[in-house]
DNA sequence: TACAAAAGTTAGCTTTGGCTAAATTTTGTA
DNA sequence: TACAAAATTTAGCCAAAGCTAACTTTTGTA
């Protein structure tokens, strides 16, 4: 293979500085993201979301459910009186409709490249945080490319 | 297109939960991983892994740096005398080399398919943590393949 | 309808990985 | 060689996101 030079240390220290940094940043957001992903699935899989489904399906306990809960709330994502399930925001929604779809484009991606549907659903959870818009598109059009072929 | 019910609603709550719980797992490793792929580099590049340039690509203060190496430390992955430069055991060596391998695996793959060896570089960072053996070497397939065609 | 079980919340602890400020050590140069 | 600049370390702060224990509220059923 000819040397097409792809490795870090051709980059500079700022451009490979700002990978580190966006990673950084997508954890700051992956939470947000799992929880009103999640919390539109349960809503539309049982017409309402529970703590304590969201605790089971992430595999956390109910309290640190209940703290995030409150910080997702903090942002204007979610409505929640105390004991009570909980409602998406407008912003929620929207929020929760661009994780899915990005989320569903990954696993699909993965399964037309070969991926098994199992492993697919499992990796795209942490892929789906690092994907920029350039790369998703590239997924998507490769999916669509090979639903046609 | 047709319901592949490759959609979260069709897992178990347990199926779900793994996936997750995986995620947290992987970010648990990822700041020693970037640190020994990164201390390896320098070495290849400078003949030393200094702090002040293991903060400078990565884009922390150095107190962060020093605080970590102090881990790295105590996992027995690398060698460092106060106020010297960083050498890597042979256990973080060859961490390092499975974490390059994994990376430009990755990166060839995002490149091979169409993304721009910028985005391709940017995006790896992140999904290269998040990559199973399975999907690994479906990339790493898919990008042999391509370079015959 | 009373009460036990389930669900939700609060309080408080832990670890991780950022940060700034300040101290120490090394390096390079006048 | 002395000293200023650069590099490294230490101390101490913060926020995020996990946990357990204990408390409150709701739910379901005997």
């Amino acid at each position: 293979m000819t040397d097409t030079n792809e490795n870090a240390l051709s980059r500079s220290p700022d451009e490979q500085a700002s990978g580190f940094e966006a990673v950084r940043t997508a954890h700051q957001s992956e939470m947000v993201e799992d929880y009103v992903e999640l919390i539109a699935e349960l809503i539309q899989l049982n017409g309402a979301a529970r703590p304590v489904e969201i605790a089971e399906r992430l595999g956390v306990t109910q309290p640190t459910v209940s703290k995030n809960l409150n910080r997702l709330k903090r942002e204007g994502l979610i409505l929640q009186e105390p004991y009570r399930s909980i409602r998406l925001t407008e912003e929620g929604r929207e929020l929760a409709e661009a994780c899915r779809q990005r989320h569903r484009i990954v696993v699909d991606f993965l399964v037309a490249l070969g991926v098994s549907q199992e492993v697919a659903e499992y990796d795209a959870e942490g892929i789906e945080h690092h994907v920029s818009e350039e790369t998703l598109a590239v997924f998507h059009a490769f999916t669509k490319e090979r639903a046609k072929g």
